[in-house]
DNA sequence: CGTCTCTTTGAGTTAATTCAATGCTCGTGG
DNA sequence: CCACGAGCATTGAATTAACTCAAAGAGACG
């Protein structure tokens, strides 16, 4: 069944280096006392990794799977979907590199995670994790910070899903991709995913996500010189879309 | 403003005991070993909390306030909203009689709290549960399998809001509430929510969940005794919609 | 028993979907 | 080297599920 999906890649690499400390940085605020610590977290989580790797639309775990790994991104992207009986799916969140999966001291994984395109992780061994867990309390506190980031995470989507319309969604995605690429600028955003990967993030139909992109291009608030790269004209008027003001 | 939302219940009160045991083993999915320590955490939670009451549509707290407590529900239900700038609201989750809401060691909250009716909490002042959690390690993987759980939770609202028909969302809310009462006959079920709470959560409008409901009374899958009491007819139909295999 | 609020039902509208072509990119093999 | 085929992406036309607007019911409470 996969082997069907494990084509090569068609387009341009899309990997790039993180533009975010390493570590557990991503999720932490600021309080610099804490670096010194977070240093050491990732240094032994480095000690503990494994790097794998996985191409275009190779599943990395499936819902119901044991929860062997915890992963980070090194570059490419992954999707946590959940697919329905009827094969409608919905993608509960991109991971970007730098990023975490997993993390949450679950027997068993409760969504199926999958490459957009090639893909490097880490991989960190669940057993290992509690046991560092234990060694260092800090970790815990790390933990609940990052689960707690996620929940946040999920309920902007949960808004998003809720109560905006087509226009508004797409250019939400948009602009959470430039943000977590670290963009505030006219430098071009990766899009490392396909455009059925964005409309099931999204809820939208792919032809719906195609239009919305079209009319932005259009009226210039976007440029996309490649098909997964987009060059934000004015993140003003984005973000006014964004949050229904217009 | 919220003087103006102060009005009395105008409803039967819809306060129940709750049917599951007390304190963390809400979030405890069996570890008969763990009970003893589940009972230590409860009187221990028990000793720093503060009572507290509010009437229907009373805030409990907003989006951006200081964290100061976290809560559990003794009776009547609260609603986790976002709200947009326009007026546009999503209800992120309710928490029911012996359910949790907070615990997530941040700062300030990310989302509003208010009460659905006319509700009891008990309230955990935030500094006392982080020098609990120093002193009992378990609270804090507790607190990791709490907000897991919550994590988990939200997949599902996701899967709901991003793919579902009306149909589907509404009948998959009413069986959540009928299991999470503990209801798997023809028990009646407290539906502790307006119309228009029901809609917000499932990202519809009152008058889409109105008919769903009136449909699902007509073909005798669900009895509406009182406007805030359902009797559900058969489980086995009700699942099969939920799923969408009809 | 009148009023206020919430719910339900009906009729017409629309945002997004479905269905159907067409276009674009890239990799492969003649 | 170019043509061909496969897989996405885009655009257009017709359809529909859910929405908006409007009005009529149903409780709750003074």
């Amino acid at each position: 069944m996969t082997a069907a999906l494990r084509t090569p890649h068609p387009h341009a690499p899309l990997a790039r280096p993180s533009l975010k400390p390493e570590g557990w940085s991503v999720i932490e605020g600021s309080a610099g006392a804490r670096q010194v610590q977070a240093q050491d977290e990732a240094a032994a989580l480095h000690r503990i990794a494994i790097r794998m790797h996985f191409q275009r639309n190779e599943t990395i775990f499936s819902e119901g799977d044991d929860a062997k790994y915890s992963y980070k991104v090194v570059s490419g992207a992954i999707r946590l979907c959940k697919h329905l009986s009827d094969g409608r799916r919905q993608i509960a969140g991109f991971m970007l590199p730098g990023e975490f999966c997993g993390f949450m001291h679950l027997d068993q994984h409760r969504f199926t995670a999958e490459a957009t395109g090639d893909t490097v992780l880490m991989a960190y061994p669940q057993r290992q994790i509690e046991a560092l867990s234990e060694q260092m309390p800090s970790v815990q506190r790390h933990l609940n910070a990052f689960l707690a980031q996620r929940v946040r995470a999920m309920q902007d989507h949960l808004v998003l899903l809720g109560r905006l319309t087509a226009r508004e969604r797409v250019t939400s995605l948009l602009l959470l991709l430039a943000e977590r690429a670290g963009v505030r600028d006219a430098t071009p955003v990766p899009l490392p995913m396909s455009r059925q990967d964005m409309a099931d993030y999204l809820g939208l139909t792919i032809e719906t996500v195609c239009r919305v992109l079209s009319e932005l291009k259009k009226v210039k608030l976007i440029e996309l010189p490649e098909l997964h790269v987009m060059r934000v004209k004015s993140f003003d008027a984005l973000t006014a879309i964004a949050e229904g003001t217009v």
